[in-house]
RNA sequence: GGGCGGUUAGCUCAGUUGGUAGAGCAAUGCCCUUACAAGGCAUGGGUCACAAGUUCGAGUCUUGUACCGCCCACCA
């Protein structure tokens, strides 16, 4: 083996033998065990968040697969809708195309080219992550078999009255001419004005304080084109007399009612509100309770129209009111027309006051364009129905989140929850399976043919489908069953689902999660007719954010590539990748300088499993992780370190006998037992935390025992019999034989987190170490077994670890060079510690570097020492006039100064009588016992220094 | 406005049913000792954000405060 662990050496060839051997693929008979893939864009790429989620469910499917059930990661890609729309259509206007310059189809035609160019980036990326998915079973959200669950669902929900078509306000962003849901929209604090305009009232109406015109204030003055009212609180004594009233509303000169709503904060500003039903979301609730006509004053790019489209609440045409809009602004952008109208306004005296004012700005999330609440006919999905068995679920524990507080968020968004809005005006997606006749009247059903025989409509009527397209997560909510074949009831569906595991980032709880979950329980049914869960447990993790706890992103500068990590990456072409392609080129400058602060010699290549093992280490319980490069390398120094534990166990064990299953001819050590039995209740542990999604303690678990017992402990104990010329060949096999089988039972135990260097390695030493199977993913997981835990032996080592502590010790503050073998002397100690230092006397003799132990009675003299204690036997190190008296002296103090401490504590405690009425026997117990044994080692110390003072 | 989470060693974080605070990294000192300098051995470092309460005993339970972060919400 090469001395040095180089990670590219070894994950080349696994990933692909794996895959080609089909190991991924669902195997035996055991529990089938079942996992979905977030979908990740088609067209996109790795992000630290692909790492960290591919990372946790890797880990759990092996080991789910290793503990012998019947596993399935399923693997696929989303079409994302609108991100790949606008790709598509930015690489067009790059040649100055625009889509529709193309039209429908020859732009499909583009987004499928590109879907195939670029859409086997992430795919080739997963791999390299080392993810055990099961590529024969990849799907793609547009494939046919999708489409078809799509249509099915649509169909079925329609027919089930829980999809509908109406003309509603809906957020509508006008970069992307397209609907999108609530949850697309993102609502930040930003800088604006509140205008105070003056409406004068019709009639010769006077306010009580006896002015001819109310104040109204609002922060978008161009929307008052379509005011169709003013509120006021129906309590408000000062308008008292204006309800039922008018308001002569300025530049357009129509005439809008004053209405009681109490909607209105009497409160706030004048108390009066200009209502704008066709163009905000409050209004739109206003105008409904009093009937007042809808006003739409802009088109879909949101500019000022010539003429407004009043309809009614109902969304039907009104023709009673005047749709004409002063002529000054058609055609105006709506800022445009904002400055101007307020202009006019200004001009016509009738502005009061203008406030600078924080104000809530809705922004769609792709486009970052501001939402225009717009009057349009869409599809929705009607979800209070499908909410509440959804909530029911997570309620009695069918579905469980881990972190349970995330059940919160659940249910608070669930129990609010509004109508989803499910089309959209794009054309890359699910068309809707929705037909019109020349009167706009809608015919729903799986495609033409069944329409026009459902709804017997003649050939010869002419229909034509609907333009729009589903959301992309309509079809992602329907994934876990999608993708085993629904609507058909196909042995996969039936063998995994409900599946059991979900892991996911919380940022797409309301969006994906709760969405599969009311969708799955209305669609997908079990055998006796009640709804299935999509999974069982919901794993939420965090959001991957930089070293400094800033969120990664591209115009920041300080986007990790997971594959640059695995592979390394030069400065100057890490500074590149950083630089290129920013919306804000002028950012290169900053990004590039705080590039080449943070990592001045570029990324070093850390290779999948340090990454991997890193990940899995910050996965504590479901919050953001701050990414930190140093935890990299010191999990690729572990894997060096697993490396070299098995390069010093291969030196001894190759091409010997290292005892078969069925040998008895070995004899096991204090240290072989000792360890073995760690070995369990490492076993133990893990298993623990990996079945309770800890998987942070699982690393720790197994990191600890790896470098801390295995290696710093284990290796070390093993020398003295490997070497020692006359331990028994029979001493000299249990110890080869236990170094090489806890060492491939912590290849077995660290697989599912580091897969490649386990593999690696236990294909070299499997043989030796009497295991067999063509791959270690095939293997058992390790289980602990409680009969191997030897008691004796974890004390034996625990008391022998003191002593080489105590002389190590010794050694280390007095400055004693470790090549130099010390004679050491005992003394005061029990016929127990005589027993076990004749036993373990080649143990010691290694492990602290000593010449000779000697055995003192109490009557022997000793000579000038430096000392220390385990127990009450006391350590020797015969200093023979080299000793350094204060410093000596200053390492004794300090001990017995803890021990006076821990005495005054203890006893303080002791004098309470509370304390010794109320605590518990034992612990009191325990207390009394420390203190007597400290007042003995106090004792000792003492006269230890009066001893070396004397000198 | 409502809800959730966080505050523990210089940094990043653990801390299981309340019983004298842990890890990794960083720091310091000594070592290229025949698995590993991507290493070994040793050492230092914390009034667990603050306050009150419950308790014999609180990092851990209760209440409140401060600061940080996130989610949701209709104040024009």
């Amino acid at each position: 083996m090469e001395k040095t662990y180089e990670p590219h050496a070894i994950e080349r060839q696994w990933y692909q033998t794996w895959e080609e051997k089909g190991y991924f693929k669902p195997a035996g008979s055991g529990t089938p065990y079942c996992m979905m893939i977030p979908p990740p864009n088609v067209t996109g790429s790795l992000h630290m968040g692909h790492g960290f989620n591919n990372a946790v469910m890797d880990t759990m499917i092996r080991y789910r697969r290793m503990k012998g059930d019947s596993t399935l990661w399923q693997v696929g890609t989303d079409h994302a809708g609108i991100a790949t729309q606008m790709v598509v259509e930015r690489q067009l206007a790059a040649q100055g195309v625009s889509r529709h310059d193309l039209g429908r189809e020859q732009f499909l035609a583009k987004v499928w080219e590109w879907k195939e160019q670029s859409g086997g980036t992430i795919t080739r990326q997963i791999r390299r992550l080392g993810s055990s998915v099961d590529w024969s079973r990849e799907r793609f959200t547009m494939d046919d078999g999708l489409s078809t669950a799509v249509q099915e669902a649509f169909v079925r929900l329609f027919d089930d009255g829980l999809i509908y078509r109406g003309k509603r306000l809906v957020n509508w962003d006008p970069k992307l001419h397209t609907a999108i849901s609530d949850l697309e929209v993102e609502n930040h604090d930003e800088k604006g004005f509140m205008w105070n305009l003056r409406y004068p009232l019709a009639d010769g109406a006077t306010t009580a304080d006896g002015k001819n015109y109310l104040v109204v204030a609002t922060t978008r003055p161009e929307t008052m084109l379509g005011d169709s009212a003013v509120a006021v609180h129906p309590e408000d004594e000062r308008y008292q007399s204006l309800i039922g009233k008018f308001i002569q509303l300025p530049l357009v000169n129509r005439l809008i009612p004053i209405v009681a709503d109490d909607y209105v904060d009497r409160e706030f500003g004048t108390g009066c509100v200009k209502i704008t039903p066709a163009h905000d979301f409050n209004d739109y609730e206003v105008g409904k309770r009093h009937n007042l006509p809808l006003i739409n004053v802009l088109d879909k790019n949101a500019a000022i129209l010539a003429s407004a489209q009043v309809f009614n609440i109902d969304g039907s045409l009104n023709s009673s009111v005047n749709s004409a809009l002063p002529a000054d602004f058609a055609g105006l952008d709506r800022y445009e027309a904002r400055k101007q109208i307020v202009a006019a306004l200004e001009a016509a005296g009738l502005i009061e006051k203008i406030d600078d004012h924080a104000l809530k700005v809705p922004r769609g999330d792709r486009s970052g364009v501001v939402i225009e609440p717009w009057l349009t006919d869409q599809w929705y999905v009607s979800t209070k129905p499908l909410a509440e068995p959804a909530i029911a679920a997570v309620e009695d524990g069918r579905i469980q989140f881990v972190p349970k507080q995330y059940e919160n968020m659940y249910f608070s968004w669930m129990r609010d929850i509004q109508d989803w809005c499910i089309s959209r005006q794009l054309w890359w997606g699910h068309r809707i399976p929705a037909w019109y006749d020349a009167s706009g009247k809608v015919y729903v059903g799986r495609n033409e043919a069944e329409v026009r025989s459902k709804y017997a409509i003649a050939a010869s009527t002419p229909l034509t489908q609907d333009e729009d397209v589903l959301d992309t997560w309509f079809s992602s909510g329907l994934w876990t069953f999608s993708t085993l074949g629904w609507p058909e009831q196909t042995e996969l569906l039936k063998k995994f689902h409900p599946t059991d595991l979900l892991v996911t980032g919380f940022d797409i709880i309301f969006f994906w999660v709760a969405r599969m979950i009311m969708l799955t329980m209305h669609l997908v049914k079990h055998e006796d007719g009640t709804a299935q869960i999509p999974f069982k447990t919901v794993y939420v993790h965090g959001l991957v954010r930089d070293s400094q706890g800033q969120k990664m992103s591209k115009s920041k500068g300080n986007v990790l590539d997971p594959l640059d990590i695995i592979d390394g990456i030069d400065l100057e072409t890490l500074v590149q990748k950083r630089t290129t392609g920013l919306m804000q080129p002028k950012d290169a400058a900053k990004i590039e300088k705080q590039t080449r602060k943070e990592f001045p010699e570029g990324i070093q290549a850390y290779g999948t499993d340090a990454l991997r093992f890193t990940f899995c280490s910050l996965a504590s319980t479901g919050r953001d992780i701050k990414f930190d490069m140093g935890r990299v390398e010191g999990y690729r120094n572990f894997c060096n370190k697993i490396w070299n534990a098995t390069r010093y166990v291969l030196m001894h064990c190759d091409e010997q006998d290292c005892g078969q299953d069925s040998a008895t001819d070995y004899e096991l050590s204090v240290a072989d037992r000792w360890i073995i039995s760690k070995l369990q209740l490492a076993e133990k542990n893990v298993a623990e935390y990996l079945d309770s999604y800890r998987l942070d303690l699982a690393a720790q678990a197994i990191y600890e025992f790896v470098w801390n017992e295995y290696c710093d402990w284990y290796l070390e104990l093993s020398k003295p019999v490997i070497w020692n010329t006359e331990a028994t060949a029979a001493q000299k096999k249990g110890t080869r034989r236990t170094l090489i089988r806890v060492l491939e039972t912590i290849l077995r135990l660290a697989h599912p987190l580091m897969p490649f260097i386990t593999e690696e390695i236990w294909q070299k030493i499997k043989p030796l170490a009497g295991a067999s199977g063509e791959t270690i993913m095939q293997a058992r997981y390790p289980e602990a077994q409680e009969s191997k835990i030897d008691q004796q032996a974890l004390s034996d080592v625990e008391w022998l670890q003191a002593i080489i502590l105590g002389v190590r010790n010794i050694r280390g503050e007095m400055n004693i060079s470790p090549a130099k073998d010390l004679p050491v002397l005992f003394k005061n100690g029990s016929a127990e510690d005589q027993q076990r230092l004749q036993s373990n006397q080649q143990f010691l003799k290694k492990l602290a570097s000593l010449e000779s132990i000697t055995w003192l009675n109490a009557s022997d003299a000793e000579p000038m020492s430096a000392t220390t204690l385990v127990g009450n036997m006391e350590i020797l190190v015969p200093m023979a006039g080299l000793i350094d008296k204060d410093a000596e002296i200053a390492r004794l103090s300090k001990e017995s100064g803890k021990l006076e401490m821990d005495i005054s504590r203890t006893e303080a405690k002791l004098s309470n009588a509370a304390f010794v009425d109320k605590a518990p026997a034992e612990v009191v117990e325990k207390e009394r016992a420390r203190v007597a044994e400290s007042k003995m080692a106090i004792e000792k110390l003492r006269e230890q220094i009066l001893k070396i003072s004397a000198l």
